[in-house]
This record gives structure tokens, sequence and C-alpha cells, in this order.
DNA sequence: GTGCCTCGAGTTCC
DNA sequence: CTCGAGGCAC
């Protein structure tokens, strides 16, 4: 990087002096924009420093650039504190699991019978090592490096541009790169510098990783760029995200192009033409392991051609096109010395294991999740043996493992090693958080506390999920922050409303606040900017941090995108509610006819009895269509239209709801202007496909923006009949709806 | 009615 | 990351 000291704009010409300008520019402003609205600096104070001198430089030593700064009088440098945030150009997926060779082999049929191709069609693959690091997305445009950031959540990450320069394994300008190029790969550290860099910290006395993947994390979250320096990082290219040109037809040569740019690739990346071939490199990557130097937990597979990981795609949050063949996971062996009961969100009673600690792939481990009651016992959600049907009791010597070497698991129990006093767990009838009952409705596999917002655990959690970053994410109000709010006598935050209501709610809150441990104005301040800055929100946010049962992300999503606005919503789930109810009332109805006519041994009467049960409540045409309306998107069903109207019924969660509505202002969500010819259309498919399979046809039309439905109605718009399309052709004509064949259809899309 | 595929919920440790 | 369950296609 260029140094203060060395920079001489003299040396440069307009046009060079101008580009670096503009960079510069843009640079600081958004440096001053992540300083003053999320208060966490994108660039330490130093690099800040440096930037506006050159800046200054630039404009003083060029007159028509002088006249375009817009920088000069913005404020000085940030204090550092935490990273910037940076969102993906294109998300970082995570990846889907293979634990075994039948894992893979469905994995290739799955592929095969996505793209229509018959078992022995050719399919070929690219094989590499799982490093066992983080991931990084390194940004070039016009080959110089513009930014680096972590993976995050998949669409935002850290901004650790600063600390990954010093990284040798980053080039810092690539020759010959396409103007935009977006380079992801894995930061990790090997072993021998891993030893020697804890030997080094523990001869100064300093703390020492506990495995080298922390060490990397570590490092590369330094706040002081100069620390990162002198740690031993290295990075491996396997993968990319923006892309101005493509970089090769197949995987493997992509690659190859990465190493030619200047990027480590991993060496035992292999091309492999067969199913066999792969498993047989997985074996060979698994021999090689200890003598690697450097941690791998796995062998990435990838289709090899590009074209056709186009095809396949993502789903929510993997590619179709990719899997990880993991390596068994470690495992110990320690004793089980309690259980607890968590209670979450939705009232449910989680058991958590205490451990006698123990170490599990070089991380302490001292919990563990048991999941829910019949997991204790060793039965899974059919009532089927897990660990041979051995049950865990207090006092066992269990087996634990960090499944996908993250969440610690009990795979196993001794029961040789069972010592006599091991007591058996019986798992409470009553909430130990508010005592009220826990009920497990049938065919349930939790059970769940009935308190509702009486229960305090149930309570802050859902005041932490409002919080949390996929709601209204409000900086310096976390988990522990609500915890402390919650329990506060002169300042308490009970509800959401009470967080936007914090400020002003009487005379002395800046007084109490500080008077509280580390607090001050200037902390206080900063909480009450954070909350201004969520007063206005997302639709969708909204409706997620509501946290109500069965409505997360997507649904949230969903919900937004066919109503546009609050009031619309609660009018339509107010309106819908004795359909609703009296949905519920048939599903009742239909469990005790089934139940009687079992007993009976006769045929229940299932139509019948449901129809008498909605008879039961004057449902009006207005409510019928409200919840037709409602369970009629996409996605949303019966299970989810009732959890909705029963939080807009419960009289606690709808003072909660409406008393928070008063402090916001919603933004209707963006409508996906896509401009491809059907978008907003709703498209049928029937009939043999013979160049798509169904799949693909219907995952490739939703890209374009096309809603894809199963049967034809009066607000389907385009019919794709195949041969031996059958009684949906012929509603489609009599609604007069337009019928192409698949030709006419990849005609119609072609192009988008 | 059955069998995918996704989404939601809960969880650990740094 | 995993499991359970909801929703939908076959």
């Amino acid at each position: 990087m260029t140094q203060p000291g060395d920079f001489d704009p003299t040396s440069l010409t307009l046009d060079d002096a101008r580009r670096l300008f503009e960079q510069l520019q843009e640079d600081l402003r958004l440096a001053d924009l992540a300083y003053h609205q999320n208060d966490a600096p994108e660039i330490s104070d130093a690099e800040y420093d440096a930037k506006k001198r050159q800046y200054r430089a630039l404009a003083d030593n060029f007159a028509p650039l002088a006249a375009e700064a817009t920088q000069l009088n913005s404020v000085g440098a940030p204090a550092a504190a935490g990273f910037g945030k940076i969102t993906h150009a294109i998300r970082m997926m995570s990846l889907g699991n293979a634990f075994d060779d039948g894992d893979v082999v469905d994995f290739d049929k799955g592929l095969r019978k996505y793209l229509g191709l018959g078992a022995t069609a050719p399919l070929a693959y690219t094989a590499e090592p799982k490093i066992d690091g983080l991931s990084l997305s390194l940004r070039y445009e016009n080959g110089i490096l513009k930014h680096a950031a972590t993976r995050g959540d998949g669409e935002t990450g850290e901004n650790v541009t600063a600390n990954a320069r010093t990284i040798a394994d980053i080039p810092q300008e690539i020759a010959n790169a396409p103007a935009v190029l977006e380079v992801r790969g894995e930061v990790y550290m090997s072993h021998s510098d891993f030893e020697a860099l804890n030997q080094r910290h523990a001869a100064q006395g300093g703390k020492t990783f506990a495995n080298p993947r922390n060490a990397a994390a570590g490092s590369l979250r330094q706040l002081d760029p100069e620390i990162t320096r002198a740690r031993p990082l290295r990075f491996f290219a396997y993968s990319w995200g923006e892309l101005s040109e493509a970089l090769a037809s197949t995987q493997f040569a992509a690659l190859q192009r990465l190493r030619d740019m200047g990027f480590q690739t991993n060496p035992l990346t292999q091309h492999c033409e067969t199913l066999p071939e792969l498993i047989a490199h997985y074996r060979k990557i698994e021999e090689q392991r200890a003598t690697l130097g450097y941690d791998i937990d796995g062998v990435v597979y990838k289709v090899d051609s590009l074209d056709l990981q186009a095809r396949l795609g993502f789903r929510s949050t993997t590619p179709r096109w990719a899997i990880a063949h993991k390596f068994p996971a470690e495992l110990a062996w320690t004793r089980l010395e309690g259980i607890d009961i968590q209670v979450g969100r939705t009232g449910a009673l989680s058991p958590v294991a205490r451990l006698h600690p123990v170490t599990v792939g070089g991380v302490v481990v001292s919990n563990a999740t048991l999941h829910n009651e019949d997991y204790i016992v060793g039965l899974d959600s059919k009532g089927e043996e897990i660990r041979g049907g051995k049950d865990i009791r207090i006092g066992d010597w269990v087996q634990v493992y960090r499944a996908g070497d993250v969440i610690p698991k009990i795979a196993d129990v001794d029961l040789s090693k069972r010592p006599d006093d091991s007591t058996l767990y019986t798992f409470p009838t009553h909430c130990p958080e508010c005592d009220s009952l826990a009920v497990r409705e049938e065919g349930d596999a939790v059970r769940r506390c009935t308190g509702g917002l009486i229960c305090p655990a149930q309570a802050v959690e859902k005041l932490k999920h409002f919080v949390s970053r996929k709601a209204f994410d409000i900086d310096g109000l976390g988990a522990k922050q609500i915890e402390m709010f919650y329990n506060d006598p002169t300042l308490p935050i009970k509800t959401p409303a009470d967080i936007f209501t914090l400020q002003t709610r009487d005379g002395a809150t800046l007084a109490r606040l500080k008077n509280r441990e580390g607090w001050g104005d200037t902390s206080a301040n900063n909480l009450f900017a954070a909350i201004d800055a969520k007063r206005t929100i997302p639709l969708a946010r909204l409706i997620f941090g509501l946290g109500i049962r069965h409505v997360g992300e997507v649904g949230a999503r969903d919900l937004a995108l066919h109503y546009l606005d609050w009031d619309v919503i609660a009018r339509a789930v107010d309106a819908a509610r004795p359909a609703a109810l009296a949905h519920r009332a048939a599903d009742e109805a239909e469990d005790a006819e089934r139940i009687a006519a079992a007993q009976a041994g006769r045929r229940a009467r299932i139509k019948e009895v449901r129809d008498k049960a909605i008879a039961t409540y004057a449902v009006d045409d207005q409510a019928r269509s409200a919840w037709e309306d409602l369970t009629g998107i996409d996605g949303i069903g019966a299970t989810l239209g009732l959890s909705l109207s029963d939080a807009f019924a419960n009289p606690d969660e709808r003072g909660a709801i409406d008393a928070l509505r008063a402090h916001l202002t919603t933004l209707p969500p963006e409508v996906p202007t896509q401009s491809s010819p059907v978008a907003g259309k709703t498209v049928v498919f029937t009939g043999t496909l013979e160049k798509l399979t169904r799949a693909e046809a219907k995952a490739r039309a939703e890209s374009l923006g096309a809603k894809v439905a199963g049967s034809v109605s009066k607000k389907t718009d385009i019919l794709v009949a195949g041969p031996g399309a059958g009684s949906k052709e012929q509603k489609a004509r009599d609604l007069g709806i337009q019928i192409v064949d698949e030709d006419g259809w990849l005609a119609m899309i072609e192009g988008a």
C-alpha cells in the first residue's frame, strides 16, 4: 500500500490522478457515513488520515479536481471501534454436507435428476480439500484490491480490508484482471505457524489460541492491522463472487485462471470424471490429512461445468451444484453432570446437558444440546431408537462430538460405566422460569410453557429476537443489554415499545442510565441515536421482529410483499379471524371424528364433520375471502395463518404490537423490479417437459420474477403445455389463458 | 397418501 | 448446524 510519506502527486497524469481521486473520495465518503450512521468506522484512523492527505494533495496539485472535491471539509478521523459492514454483491453461500459415501451418491443422483441426465451421462466434478479457516471475499476493481469482507451472515460481512492487505498470499494488484473481480477463499494458519505463534505468546505471558482456526479468525479481526501483519496468515482461493466477465467455462479452469492471477489455489484440487474417482480422491486426501500441515475438515465437490452450475442455481442458503464431504467428527468421552432446562422465545423447553469440560476438536466443551425429552430417553421423532435405545442419566459417561464441527451433541452412552448413583431425569411438566403448565401437543416433539408474555423467559427471548440482526438490528442493544434493561427496576424494557420510549420516558432517563457502570453521555446518546435510526423500518423486518411463531424471515417477507402495508395486514388478519377459528374447529372436529371412527371401526366422515364445524362459525364472505387471500400466499398455509391470527387476537400481544406501531414508520418492501417478460406473471407447467426438468423450469421461472403455480385458475397468466397435457390445458382454454409449448416458453424467456 | 424441499427454531463456543 | 414440521408436488 502507498505510504503517506512516499506519495508524490506530481508524478501522476491527470487521468491517473482523477481515478485515484475518485476512489479516495468514495472511500472517505463511505468512511464518514459509516462513522456517523453506524458508529462503526470502515477504516482505521491511520488509514483514514493517509487517504485524506492524499486526497488533499491531489486537490492541491490538480485544479480540475479541486473544483470537484466534496470531502475536504468533512470531519477528521473517526475513533477506532469495531469494523464497518460490507454487503456482498453476491451472497456468500454455505455448503450442503455429505457425511458418508451414500450421501455423495445421493448428491450425484439428485443433480442428474434435476438436470434430466441419465445415470451414465458424463457429469464431471472438481474435488478439493475443505480448508478449516474462515472465508473471505476480496473485491478487485480494475485489478486493484478495493475491499475484503468476512462472510458474516452471508449477506453482510465485516470490512477487514486493512488486515487483508497484510496477508502475503493476497495480491494487492492483479494484471489483466476483469474490471470487477471478487475472489473468494479461505484464510487459514498452518500448524507450524500456529505453534510458533502460541509459543511466542506463551513466552510473553500472553494468551494462547485453542486451535489454528481460532488463531486465524482472531488475527484477521484485529483492529490494528499491524498486529495482523505480524500473524502468519495464508489464503487459498476457491471461488468467486461478482465478475464483469466469466473466468472460464469450467470450475477447474477458473481456478487455474485465479492461480495465473497470483492467487494460491489448493494443490490437491482435482478434476474427476466419475463418482468413484471422487470417492477415491476423498480417501487419498483423508490419508494425507495429518501430513498436510494445515487443518481441513473434508473435501468439497463442485460440478465442473459452469454452464451446469448456472442451470442448477441455488437453494435458499446453498448452491445445488456443490457439497462438502466431511471427515468423521472427533469424539470424546466425559461425564454428564446435570441437565438444565432453557425456555425459548416460543416457550419451548429445551434440555441442555452440563458436561464435565472436555476437549473435542480443539475446543473445550461443557454444554451440549439434548434437543427434547424423547432424545434423553433415546427416541427420535418417529419413535425410533437412537443410540441403540440407550437412555441418558445424570452421572453417565457420554460420548460428545461437535455436529458440523460446531454444535456439541451426545452420540452415545457407555452403560458399562453407569455409576450406581446415576439418576433418571424426569422432564418437568411446569416451566422452570414461571411455573406455568408446560404442555406437549399431540405429535409435537417439544413441550412448551403456556405462560406467554407472563413468562419472563419468553418475554426476554422475544425482545432479544426483536433487536436481533435480521429484525431491528439496533446497535448497542444486544442480548446482554436486553437482559439488563428487562431486569432494571428503574428503567425497564418489557415490551418492544419500551425501547422507543426509553429516552423520553421521564426526565431522568439519561441520569439513570449514567448511574450504571460503563454508561456515560456518549454511550447513552449513541444508544438513543441507534434506536432513532430504526424508527423507520422495512415492513418485513417489523413483521419478522414480532416473533410470531412460524413467521420467520421468509414468511415475513412474503407477507410484506403480498400486503405491502402494515395496516392492510392488520385489517386482513382481523377480518379473517372468524374463518381462522372455523378452520381450527374443523381441524379439531376432524381429529375427534378420526378417533371416534377408529374406535367404532367405521369409516371417518371427514368432509361432513368439517363442514358442520365450519358452519357453527358464522363465517361471512369477507372473512372467508380474507382467509383465502392470506393462506393463498405461496408458502403460507393454515398453520401460519392460524398462528398469525392468534397473535393478533391475543390481547397482550396485540396491545404490545399496537403500542409499538405508534412509534414506527414502515417502509414498503422493494418489489423485485425484474424487467423480464414474465416478471409478475403466474405460470403453470403441465405435461412432459423435454428440455428442462420440472424443478429446473420452476426455479428458472421464479428467478425471472414469475410465480409458478400448480393448478390453473383465473389468476394464471401462462400455461406451458408439453406433450400429454390434459385437463389443465382444457381448463386454460376455457378460461382463455395464453398457452405455449416448451419451445414457445424458452423463446419467451430467452435473453432474460 | 407419501415423499421431497424449505423454512423455522433452538443451540455452542470464540 | 441440525432437527422437526409445514407446504406442496407427485
